[in-house]
DNA sequence: TAGTATTATGTAAGCGCTTTCATGTATAGC
DNA sequence: GCTATACATGAAAGCGCTTACATAATACTA
């Protein structure tokens, strides 16, 4: 592998006047410039990121970490942000948390040995006093889909609350007045947003919650299928239910038609997220839109902009999800 | 941050002991070795990796390149191999290819330039003839869902054409046979190799194929809607279609019941990769498993193994596939 | 106990770049 | 034509490690 220290040679300049080129960051003539351009094509030199890093304390790449790498939610928010760093020449490495306080700390302390220049973290375990104290700690992070006090204009959230709110309001003005509620762990802050927002759009209608009509699942398959089993155990008069997921929902779904229940026509069902396969449930899921995908773009521009010094507009913190209207809402 | 000068000032033994303890690649004498690690303790030192690996020229990171980032599949894969490498203490960089070949090309130039140790591709549309001449240039790299001649060592491909021919024979012996083919894009090896497979249970049979029962889909929902509704119209005595993945499996079912059909009873449908999704649809989709993230792991044992020097045994590149019953198949 | 083999540690030369500072060369203003 | 100013380049000191190679300390042999 040719070394800068060649190209400068064949060119006939200096190391510095050949990293000028590289980087662009200072004036050189343009005669100058050409020499060494066809120089380093002459040798097939391509800069040694790692000695540029080491040089310039700078690594380019940008650690990620997110709860899972498989499941269509973050698949989803991982392409959108590769993409956007890899048109700028940076790149991401990922790690896994696992929605676990231990492996979060752990994929954290990881990505930092690792030299990244920053952080986008989707971490759910580790308390808000840790991320405050992270902060001090000199590798800048901007953190999705949760809220932290002092360290707002690093996070870029959805409306969950909102969210909820629009779920159970579209059952609501399809006539539904007995609905279940299938929660995430109430211990995640987006769960408990969902809920209230839910109990919010219950309120507005008059209509009073009841223990008998919520279950706390898991966020996955099994929490929708223990979820409708146990609703459905406990007032069989409900006629819709909304899921916190749409995991959850297709848990729902395949459960209460086991139970020998038509869909949507016996009961109806709204998700949370619109993961891509809720269209190829039958029915088609309707669901609440979570703009994953924009918002590990934005996370990537604040990066891309604080750190990087690109000059970019209009970072968007705060999202809002819409209701997708599918197939599995029946209107009474 | 600490650096290792510091350290081996705290310590009193040079820069050269410190690092002998931080590697653990010679002999130092115990109670040295405590010095050192004491002294790391209390400055709170981890190496600087970017320093280390322009130092020994091992970046410990690995380069990855799927088609995307999102979708069932690759998140399974990337998942698998993420863990199998961290617990390593490696780390992955990833990089998606498109299915295009100026895009693959490019992804594995910006992973070399990261100076990864090792690359696993699984890309489609280079050539062999260019997965050769990369052998050459220096990056060690193994090969994912593709046999390339003289590169043998370094694939870990699923024998795609016994998948193939495991879902028509299953078919098959449901008594079908009127079945219809939907295909991936036939210049793409496993879409080849697949439908090779279905011939092969065909003629076992005394069956004849007919153009008429072949569409050549893209391996996304939407080749499946087209798929049936072609092979639909063509010949409407068709019982049963293949799908050559999992995704236009889904498309297929959501057309063959638009069009008025009870699945399975009037159509039975199977797909191709048992990917998570599949059994979120309804009627539950028979299946073909593509042990996707074994394999993930095996290549990164591979890199382990033939790079790290880690002494690893059974090395295993061929995969089998087998079928996965569920609903979709109705037997006659 | 001298002599040799081993083990433990230190010295210093890089790894391939970036970047500060100094120097040199053109351009402009008068 | 001469100084002031901007532009262009080079020299050299690191960035924080690893790793020959050299040397010192210890163990083993006869």
């Amino acid at each position: 592998m040719a070394t800068i220290y060649e190209v400068s040679k064949l060119a006939g300049v200096s190391l510095a006047t050949v990293s000028r080129v590289i980087n662009n960051n200072a004036p050189v003539r343009e005669a100058t410039r050409v020499k060494v351009l066809d120089a380093m094509d002459k040798l097939g030199y391509h800069p040694n990121s790692i000695a540029q890093s080491l040089a310039s304390s700078r690594s380019n790449s940008i650690g990620i970490v997110v709860s899972e790498l498989n499941g269509p939610f973050f698949g989803t928010l991982l392409s959108d942000i590769e993409t956007a760093f890899r048109r700028a020449g940076k790149h991401v490495i990922i790690a896994a948390g696992h929605s676990d306080e231990r492996l979060e700390k752990e994929s954290i302390a990881f990505l930092k040995s690792r030299n990244c220049d920053a952080l986008i973290l989707h971490v759910e375990a580790v308390s808000d006093d840790y991320l405050r104290q992270l902060n001090e700690s000199g590798t800048p992070f901007v953190i999705l889909n949760r809220f932290v006090d002092s360290l707002s204009d690093r996070c870029v959230t959805l409306n969950n609350q909102h969210g909820g709110y629009l779920a159970t309001q579209h059952l609501l003005r399809n006539g539904h007045r007995k609905i279940g509620y299938i929660s995430g762990p109430m211990w995640k802050n987006d769960a408990e947003q969902r809920y209230l927002g839910h109990l919010r759009a219950l309120a507005e209608y008059g209509i009073e919650s009841k223990s008998s009509l919520f279950y706390e699942g898991d966020f996955h398959e099994l929490g929708g299928v223990k979820g409708v089993a146990a609703l459905l155990h406990a007032d069989a008069e409900i006629t819709a239910i909304v899921c916190a997921n749409d995991e959850m929902a297709a848990g729902a779904v395949t459960t209460a038609r086991e139970q020998g229940l038509t869909l949507p026509d016996d009961l109806s069902i709204v998700g949370f997220d619109n993961v891509n396969f809720s269209h190829y449930m039958y029915p088609k899921l309707t669901t609440i839109d979570y703009p994953i995908g924009g918002m590990g773009v934005m996370a990537a521009r604040w990066v891309l902009k604080h750190i990087y010094q690109q000059k970019l507009d209009n970072i968007q913190t705060v999202f809002e999800p819409r209701v997708i209207e599918r197939d599995s809402v029946h209107s009474i």
